[in-house]
DNA sequence: TGTACTTTCATCTCGCAATGGACAAAGTCG
DNA sequence: CGACTTTGTCCATTGCGAGATGAAAGTACA
């Protein structure tokens, strides 16, 4: 029987934790620094962290002149599970206390397997990362699925592309197969989390994070913190009208982004292009294979294909459109453009950039950068134990 | 020379404050029930609330069964002004700091006149209602326009309807000739703050307030509190694309909503209407007046005119076109609709629900109310005391 | 109707914890 | 080696919370 790991006793407490995931080992006079709290008050809170073994004493810092400082660590022996389940794929990493990836495993699944199935994965997969020594187990664990989640219950909520999901108790199943704390949220949620944490966003308070992969989603950030909206369907925009007499999409509207540039409008249109002798890369690959994927379209637009190329500019000018708006509407500090875009990601930025521009007021636009992603595939999972982290880091 | 209206001296006074003008008079039992602090804590806030004159006592309470409670009210003395500067007219109120209405004055008056011309006329206002007797000074004053606003200055930044107010220090220049403390925000924002404070959205966190008139703006609040964006322009849905080949706009681009449904794109259809001889109604006002406005628009759909309901119909399609992708993006806990629409708010209300409901993803429209605003004209005044009572019951 | 009991509110007091300043310890630099 | 800087610890003062006490009102019942 493990014990639970030990939780800060106030919001100073937390605070500090925070600062030392977040900044690295420091000295006493330097969190001193960053805080509003007496040096007395400051030394009891230390010591008390100290007595529960949340943080350890860590050597002599460098002279700046005076006595030296005796460094103190957050426990570096804590280790936070990050997991991202995507449409196709599974992701799991383990970190340290500070966040930093410390291994990091990634496989093909199909989410359409149901939530036993996929679990029983996950958990051979956390076992797996133990094996290699990275854990012995895990004081906290962050879990993204790509579909709406009900945040507080850690349920998934009417998600359209997991059948077999809704209303499925992640959180407390996960809770207890692996003995530690577990958040679920939407995996574009995560992703913003983790380029806040570690990637382009950190100094950024407002912020978009725009999810382009087998669906399309986007992360808001808020004054810091992710805005999750009522129903935890905030920020799915996959589904926002860019032509009011488009393309029909599963969701039973017409003209939705992702039935002109989700992954499976990718294929039809990929497809459709082959066949018509418009494209002599995809139709190789299509004879090849018997079908086109997502990556197939990514491949050969990264091989100069222009028809691929055309393909993704045309997704980049209807995501323009989207974020346009979002973007006059909210009046963000930067976007972000992550998701499964290996390779293509320049193509597409430039073609949502010039969009941008074109239709955003000068006001909301005049520097705003948008940006791709800097952790890539890490980013969900990331974002996962920072999720986890801030909770466990927080008063009990 | 008047002494400046005291401040609370920490958060727990400002909380207090805020609690007694939202729930009123109170006794100290009642008031320790909604706050986290123990008995001697809260006895001693009180008293030296009392001694600094920001709470009064206030007689004794009605019993409970036991001994009668002395109540406590907020210092009945205390004014705030609240200015609602449109395009087209200007409404002036002062509130006590329940944020009761005691008086309201409304002109009609063209902000394109410039800020100097403007603020002589508010000043007049002010000193009206000080005449009427029910403000000797002012303790605090919000001011709305309708344009960005650099919040934490109080200054517009490239208002495109008010030329010559760019960069005017607005809250500079009204806290020297009211002697008081000045916030300034954007009208849209002061819309939402008044439905939040004492409208329809008192009891809701996350909600968007939409207001139609010469044009068409978003409040947003996350979180209990108003969202103004990095450059003070959020909520900026004019310009939001509603066709790809639209109308041209004034800002440059084409279909923009304000391009189908502002008050001029109303006036020109109307105008259009009236000269192809398709309304008798409108072609009536327009021999009349030599031109149309918004007001004849809505009193024709009042009387009942087809062609006019069609066009606010038309219009409502396309304000619910976009509030539907907002909808989906923000899912939002409700949606206010404001403006001055004296009259046609429930044909349009009925069209923008119609298109939500019908564009939205069911999870986000599940149960979401779409409902109009319920303080009408005072909404901005109510909204702008609001705010600076806010200001002023925080710790200085 | 009068008296005893109960309920509620306000104040007082006391112990504990927090705070901020003083002081001692440990270094660096000239 | 001494002046100066930085860091760690101690302690008196202050602030806070919870129980005890007393005052003021309602309630039950003879």
């Amino acid at each position: 029987m493990r014990r639970m790991t030990a939780r800060p006793a106030n919001v100073d407490q937390a605070r500090l934790l925070r600062l030392l995931r977040d900044l690295g080992p420091q000295s006493r006079v330097a969190l001193g620094g960053q805080v509003e709290l007496s040096r007395s008050k400051l030394a009891v809170e230390i010591e008390r962290l100290l007595e529960t073994g949340l943080v350890v004493q860590d050597g002599l810092a460098a002279s700046r002149g005076g006595r030296r400082s005796h460094n103190v660590r957050i426990a570096p022996s804590l280790r936070f599970l990050g997991v991202d389940i995507g449409a196709t794929s599974v992701d799991a990493a383990v970190t340290n206390a500070e966040l930093e990836v410390l291994g990091h495993l990634s496989e093909p699944l199909d989410v359409r397997e149901g939530p036993v199935a996929v679990f029983e994965r996950v958990l051979a997969l956390a076992a797996k990362l133990c094996e290699e020594g990275l854990a012995e187990h895990f004081d906290g664990a962050g879990i993204g699925v790509p579909g709406p989640v009900r945040f507080p219950e850690g349920v998934p909520v009417a998600p359209p592309i997991m059948p077999g999901w809704d209303g499925f108790p992640i959180r407390e199943v996960l809770s207890q197969e692996l003995g530690c704390p577990v958040l679920v949220d939407n995996d574009v949620n995560l992703m913003a989390l983790g380029e806040q944490q570690a990637g382009v966003a950190r100094s950024v308070r407002d912020f978009l994070c725009v999810k382009v992969g087998t669906g399309i989603g986007c992360g808001i950030v808020v004054a810091g913190d992710v805005h999750r909206g009522v129903t935890g369907s905030a920020g799915d925009i996959g589904h926002i009208q860019v032509d009011l007499d488009g393309s029909p999409c599963a969701c039973g509207n017409t003209g939705c982004l992702e039935a002109h540039f989700g992954g499976n409008a990718l294929v039809r249109d990929a497809t459709a292009l082959a066949e018509a002798g418009r494209s002599a890369e995809l139709a190789g690959r299509l004879e090849a294979m018997g079908r086109l994927t997502p990556e197939d379209v990514s491949a050969a637009a990264g091989a100069g294909d222009a028809a691929s190329l055309e393909l993704i500019r045309l997704g980049g000018t209807r995501t323009g459109q989207v974020i346009a708006g979002l973007v006059s509407f909210f009046n963000p500090g930067m976007v972000v453009i992550g998701g499964g875009l290996t390779g293509l990601g320049h193509t597409l930025l430039a073609s949502i950039r010039t969009q941008v521009y074109r239709q955003s007021l000068p006001l909301a636009t005049g520097n705003l950068p948008i940006v791709l992603g800097e952790l890539g595939q890490v980013a969900g999972v990331v974002g996962a134990t920072r999720l986890i982290s801030d909770h466990i880091f927080s008063p009990s």
